[in-house]
Formats: C-alpha cells, structure tokens, sequence
DNA sequence: TGAAATTTCACCATAAATGGGGATTGTGAG
DNA sequence: CTCACAATCCCCATTTATGGTGAAATTTCA
C-alpha cells in the first residue's frame, strides 16, 4: 500500500486546526501527523521529526512563521512549506515565496483547496491560489523568481536596516514621539529625526503612517 | 423529536467555518443552517432568516463584527451571539460583552468549546472561556455588568465609528495627509481635521500611528 | 589598511498634526 | 417635536514631522 502524504499543521489557533483535520481526514492518501500551537514548537518538533508536508501560519505570536522560515533554510530534510495567511496581499505572498515556501494558501479560500495544495506540493510543484498566481505573474512579469528554490539573496527591505534603525522604528510604532524616543535612548532630537528621515528613505514611504505598516508587516513590536 | 439549535457562523475564513461546520456536525443536537463571509452578508441574511445563536468573527474586512453587533442591538428576533476572535485581549472581550454578545470564544480554544458554548448560550446562559472569565471578573471587579443582557444606557466606551470616519480612517492609512484627504474627499480641511481629531478620541490612541495600529488591527484597509 | 556604513549631532525652513475652543445643517429615534 | 448625533465647517495656538544639507566619530568588513 502507498504511504500517506504525512502533514504537520503549525498555526496559533486551535479551532482552525481541527478543521484542516477535519478535512484533511476525509481524504484517504494524507494525514496530520501532528501540529503546533506556536513557531516555537514547530521548530522543537523539527529537531526530531519530519513530515512531508508543514502547513504554515505567518501570522503566529512570539515566532512567527517568517522566523520559522528562515530558520528552515538552514536546516536539512525539512518538509515543503504551504503557508497559510489572512493577507492575500501580493507583496506578501512575494516576499514569503523567496524565502522559500512552496505554497500558499489565503484563509478564506475553501478547505478543498488545501487538499489540492497538499497533494501538488507533494509531487514537488509549487501552489497558489488562483488569483494570487494571476497577480503574481503581473507582479513579477520578468522578472522570474523561481518558487520554492530558497534562495540565499537575503530580503533587502528588511536587511537594509540598520540595528540602531529598528530600535527607532519600534518606538515609533509604540506611538512615541522623536523627543520621548530621544529620552528613552539618551539621544538629541536631532538623531531621532534623522533616523526618522532615513527611515522614510530606506523604505520608500511617504510618512510615518507607512513605516507603522511596514514595521507590522515585518513583525517589529 | 427535539429541534435542533441552529447556528449560522459568520467569519471570512471559509477554513474555519468548515473546521467549525466538521465539529458541529458531530452532535446530534446542533446544525449549521448556513454561513457568511462577510459582515454584510450576515445582517442581509438576517432580514429574512433568522438562527438560535450566530457565531461571528470580530475581525472581519469592511463591516467587522462590531458593527454586525451595532446593527443587531437595534433589530428584533435577533439570535443569541457568540463572538469569535483571535484577542484575547479583555478590554477588547469587556466592550463587545457590553454591545450585546452572549459568549466569547477565543480562536485558540479547542473545538469542544464550541460546543460547550452553543449549548450554554442557548440555555440562555452566557459562555466565557474560563481564563477569560477569571480576567474579566477581576476586572470587573464590583461594576457588576450582567453579560449579555443588552443595555440600552448607552456605554461611552462603546465607541464605534461612523460611516465617514471610517472613510476618513481608511485614507489614512493610504498615507494621505489631510489636505489630500479633503481632495479626494471634496471637504475641507478643517472637516479632515476634526475627524482626525475625534479618531483619536474615540479609539483612544495618542497619534496618527495609533489609528493606523487600529486600522490595520480592525482590517480596516 | 582603507572604503563603506553606522551612529551621532546640528541648523534652517516648511508642512502637517494635535489641542481646544466653537457653529451650522440634516436626519433618525423616541 | 425634541434630542442626539452625524457631517460639515471655522478660528487660534502649539507641537511634531518632514526636507535639505552637512559633518564628526566609530565600527565593519573586504
């Protein structure tokens, strides 16, 4: 008889994932060998197991699914990644399929299609919803990154920042003003506004609005 | 025989609402009678049909789950509600407790709870999460809010926001400043102004990051 | 070692946001 | 018919943020 598509589920809530279970044992060639509530265990149980196939929440407390990601890359015999997230949104999707998952999965889409995603996963091809390839494909016209193949070119949005950035732009987020964060970090206001300039530079938006964006996008809390 | 009770589940992750649907349909006492992925699709549901309980996602895009619950409180026959979401965060529990909900479920608890929670706040009983219930006693410690019982003193904290400082919010967080905001609009400037103003009263942040916070928290994009 | 980047600070000017007062319509619930 | 509230507008003052242009000290890394 053949073997099972064997899958692990990591997402932080519960309720979702006795429902992939549900419909995951509907289907006679896959099971879920196990799962986890956090990045964390999902990185524990790796150290001693495997599976062939890791559904993947980006949207985890603590260790998201981007940390897991990256450490996965620096693992060997890890399984095939299918994200899953709330954000359909194509930079997204984009920055997560460098990092080397192989699918991606929107929460709203129907349970059907996991099965489908898991079973074209398995065969080594890449998954993505249908109106996430189309957007993909205009997003990337050209450009050719190929899914699924890890590459070692690290992201640059995030990595262009410098360490001493990211302290500024958390405070920021916690709603601190350049004078506050200045006391906190016994720096001049000038400093602050500087890295604020930077800041807005580097990452090519208008205001700081859009850096609160970015840092929640990228996880910076 | 007995009727069933009759749930219809409102939450814009079609996974969920399978896994929800896969765990109910183990007892013999409930049914599914139907779903919606949107907040809208639920009140328009609700002008013809009706159910015992509603589960309902808070964090839904466009008209989230406080507003279905703002519409409700001024509808009649309207079911029991059991609020989905992925917080637990108590102030978040204590504000919707107030706006009429019957139960709170948070997305981490497992699928028996459900269960647990449809039948409890079909008796007319009102359902917390245990961890939730203890926090919330103490901090409620001697106000003595009775749980679902719809008040109709009108709570200042139950801040929710109207049509246009939604609109307002939203191109916020598009990164407009005001005047642009006015523009787009065709307002004046000083009307962007004190909707800005009355955002950050109303959802009780100190800057333009806070609302963003809160925007992108309330899928408000 | 030497170039590049990071960290720190400064000055000047303008744009934008915040805080605290108002006022006028219109509409819908009671 | 009120009364509340939403939506619209206005004034003033102050604080913050953004844009331009440097520049010194330190660290990193090729």
């Amino acid at each position: 008889m053949k073997e099972k598509i064997q899958v692990h589920i990591a997402d932080d809530h519960k309720i979702l994932i006795e429902g992939i279970i549900a419909v995951i044992n509907t289907e006679e060639d896959i099971e879920v060998v196990d799962y986890s509530l956090t990045g964390k265990e999902v990185l524990d149980w790796l150290e001693n197991n495997t599976a062939d196939i890791l559904i993947l929440d980006i949207n985890m407390p603590v260790i998201g699914g981007i940390e897991v990601l990256k450490k996965l890359k620096k693992m060997k015999d890890t399984p095939k990644v299918i994200v899953l997230s709330s954000y359909d949104d194509v930079r997204f999707v984009q920055e997560i399929v460098t990092m080397g998952a192989s699918g991606f999965l929107s929460k709203n889409s129907a349970g059907e299609h996991i099965i489908t995603a898991i079973r074209t996963v398995n065969e080594g091809k890449q998954y993505l919803t249908e109106d996430l390839e189309k957007e993909l494909f205009n997003l990337m016209f050209g450009k050719q990154v190929k899914i699924g193949e890890r590459p070692d070119t690290e992201n640059e949005a995030t990595n262009s920042l410098s360490d001493r950035e990211i302290d500024i732009l958390r405070l920021i987020v916690q709603e601190h003003n350049s004078s506050e964060i200045a006391d906190i970090l016994n720096l001049s206001v000038h400093t602050i506004d500087s890295y604020r300039k930077s800041l807005l530079k580097k990452i090519n938006v208008k205001n700081t609005v859009g850096l609160t964006k970015f840092a929640l996008k990228h996880n910076i809390i």
